[in-house]
DNA sequence: GTCTATAAATTGATAGAC
DNA sequence: GTCTATCAATTTATAGAC
């Protein structure tokens, strides 16, 4: 049985809330309402606005790390595992493109504090990318002159997507997904 | 001689602050203070906070496509013209970070009309990518199975370094803009 | 064209009844 | 744990003196 909490139906309407209008420009009775709550009942589950968006961040960006490092960990041949991890990176950015946003856009409205702890994900995500660059150039199979750069650049690629993509639309995200992998490889094949 | 007008001198604000806080976050109080101005003065020189804003936008949006469309025409070449067009449409966001921050992330916060408005420039900047691309492969020289998504990505990377880039960082808007044109012909070659 | 003063509305968050 | 009512501060924008 799955019982969804009214803490759990706060977090979901400030996705959907701070996604559609910016953290800045959601009120705490906006939230509420779309909860079906009272603007008072927020402060019952959650100690502020910003710290109902330091949840949401956090968990976006324990999903962004998790499908990253699953993916880098699928396989060890370059390619496959290149491949792999720009397919499911940008296909999550596509899947959830609002949480997503709130990650990427709304990351400077979190405390120092709070953004310092999502900073050490960034980091991990990065770092990542980076390794397995640096291990298909070892193994003689991938050609790339600039390392964190072209990791940068290819992390971008999902998370560009947010800025844009909406579900329904007239690209899949399997697609956008399968474009950006081919570009990957591309990108780095020798 | 240059004049340096009072209007000018509210936009010129108008820029420091919502690049920094947000468009929603910035106060006409603090764009009047950056000016050395009273709060009233704003409205002497501009009918509101978002005309302010979308002046910004016109302004940036003008400049970005007027620089994509410069390079698009310096060159026949398809290989030396799309690293061209990469690269000084990544400069110029380097160069122009504050405001390319507030054309990309404060699109949203433009009333429908000014946003229908500056569509058209985006679409603009997106068919000169797309067209040169498909010249390319018509000459024979490029190979790009999915001109419109290709182009959307070798967009991506430099509207992407909004996010991030600083001026004096660790890597200058040149190197990444040189990664970035490189990154496009990888992308695009037979 | 600048200012001070203020109107009118909205905001995040709290008090206290049930 | 929910609500209604409200506080205290802040907001965009305007009025009117100089």
């Amino acid at each position: 049985m799955t019982t969804i909490t009214a803490r759990q139906r706060l977090i979901d309407a400030a996705v959907e809330a701070f996604a559609e209008k910016g953290f800045t420009a959601t009120t705490t009775r906006d939230i509420a309402s779309r909860a079906g709550m009272s603007p008072a009942a927020v402060y019952v589950h959650h100690d502020s606005k910003e710290s109902l968006l330091f949840t949401v961040s956090l968990q976006g960006h324990r999903a962004a790390l998790d499908v990253i490092d699953r993916a880098a960990e699928s396989t060890t041949d370059p390619v496959d595992r290149l491949r792999a991890m720009v397919y499911d990176f940008s296909l999550w950015h596509a899947d959830n493109s609002r949480v997503g946003r709130i990650v990427q856009y709304e990351y400077h409205a979190l405390t120092p504090a709070h953004r310092a702890e999502v900073a050490t994900f960034r980091r991990s995500i990065e770092k990542t990318m980076q390794d397995a660059l640096t291990d298909g150039v070892g193994q003689g199979v991938l050609d790339v002159d600039d390392v964190p750069g072209t990791a940068f650049s290819l992390l971008s690629l999902g998370v560009d997507l947010v800025r844009w993509f909406e579900p329904g639309g007239s690209r899949s995200g399997q697609e956008l997904a399968s474009l950006h992998a081919d570009l990957a490889v591309r990108m780095t094949s020798r």
